[in-house]
DNA sequence: GCATATACGGCACGACCGTTCGCTTTCGGG
DNA sequence: CCCGAAAGCGAACGGTCGTGCCGTATATGC
């Protein structure tokens, strides 16, 4: 039997994990190691090597958090605007927001964790991938309805529309980490509501 | 005194860069090690670190050797383009195409190791900075010569324009690289076209 | 109150890291 | 012709990695 209530397991989980996500924002999920985890948490390595099981299992784990620590900082505020254009530029305004910032030291760590395993087959790319794929879908099936509702150009392709909304907010955060400039943040700001203006013009969204 | 000619030492370390660098494209600069790269050049772990006196300037030599196969590879053949609108078109052209074939097996290497270091201090961070800010201020000076030209609306922001399209490419080389899908490669083309597109319409480059 | 399941610490293992120290081999200059 | 500069090798260093094993303390169900 656990010593503790199942709920202080899952809430000391949980703050195990926040401090993985921050380290790993810095230092990649790979240079994410178990015995600085642990010296931060005040705990042995053996012990925390015991939570997870493997180190790939933390940085699985470690991705999951960071996902929905995404989702509830940018979709979730923005959920409550009206499907379709509107809502795509909340989520941009919150997104620009996280990016600049971030629940973590280090960035986005999405972007962080998607170009550090893009080329190293493995179960941790296989969850990143999925992930940003289901993020791309939420963009996409918005931009859909957005197009359905009339609010962007008729000709616009949803599944390219989010790509590129996507693609500026990773240029963006790389830009913004590497110099630290808040102007990073305001130019791809203006490049996502270009992207997102009504009217008839079509856009880089096209085809 | 060397034992082999100066050129061909230099030759010798231009390959033995090469090497190092399409192996950190995948493994990032700081996953790159001493003992792989040496298996790879068939050599010893004590012969190659004699090479550069330290796995950072190691790191510093592999990211200067990249700057330069990315200007050949990208900015090269554009420059015979005529300045301003027209040589920015053919750099985006020959960048995508970069993006899709990279000299390195794991995609650009310039984005993987600003993403691996934009948070960690140090003379790697620095050079990646510099190097970056070098390339981002050549794609500046021709967007400032084709508003200058009129070819593009008189009140787009170089820097702003330059920013949007390096975001574009980042991004594009992150899902590219991620899901090998080659419709990305298209989007990234078709999103920096309409930006480069003339006439009067103000697209994402505005202030 | 006791047995038990379980989380955690201490410890050690083998592997690999970057770096250093001789040693050999090999060439160019006096 | 020989001597010295230098490159590259093998071996070893201390350190850290991820991962097991085992003892122990502890909180809960009986």
């Amino acid at each position: 039997m656990p010593r503790r209530s199942a709920s202080a397991v899952d809430a000391d989980r949980a703050r195990t994990l926040r401090e993985a996500v921050d380290l790993a924002s810095v230092v990649g999920l790979e240079g994410l190691t178990i015995g600085s985890l642990a010296e931060r948490l005040q705990m042995s390595k053996s012990g925390l090597a015991g939570r997870f099981g493997s180190k790939e299992q933390l940085q699985l784990a470690a991705l999951d958090l960071a996902a929905e620590m995404f989702a509830n900082v940018v979709y979730d505020p923005a959920a409550s605007a009206p499907a379709g254009r509107r809502r795509l530029l909340a989520i941009c305004d919150r997104w620009i927001a996280f990016l600049g910032e971030p629940c973590f030291r280090g960035g986005c760590f999405l972007t962080t964790a998607s170009v550090e395993f893009d080329a190293r087959p493995g179960p941790v790319r296989d969850a990143v991938r999925a992930t940003m794929r289901r993020w791309l879908r939420v963009l996409e099936d918005e931009a859909a309805t957005a197009v359905r509702q009339g609010e962007l150009p008729a000709g616009t392709d949803p599944a390219a529309l989010a790509f590129t909304i996507n693609a500026l907010a990773v240029g963006t955060n790389c830009d913004f980490q590497l110099h630290r400039d808040a102007s990073a943040l305001a130019r791809g700001r203006s490049a996502m509501e270009a992207l997102l203006a009504p009217g008839p013009a079509p856009l880089a969204a096209a085809a």
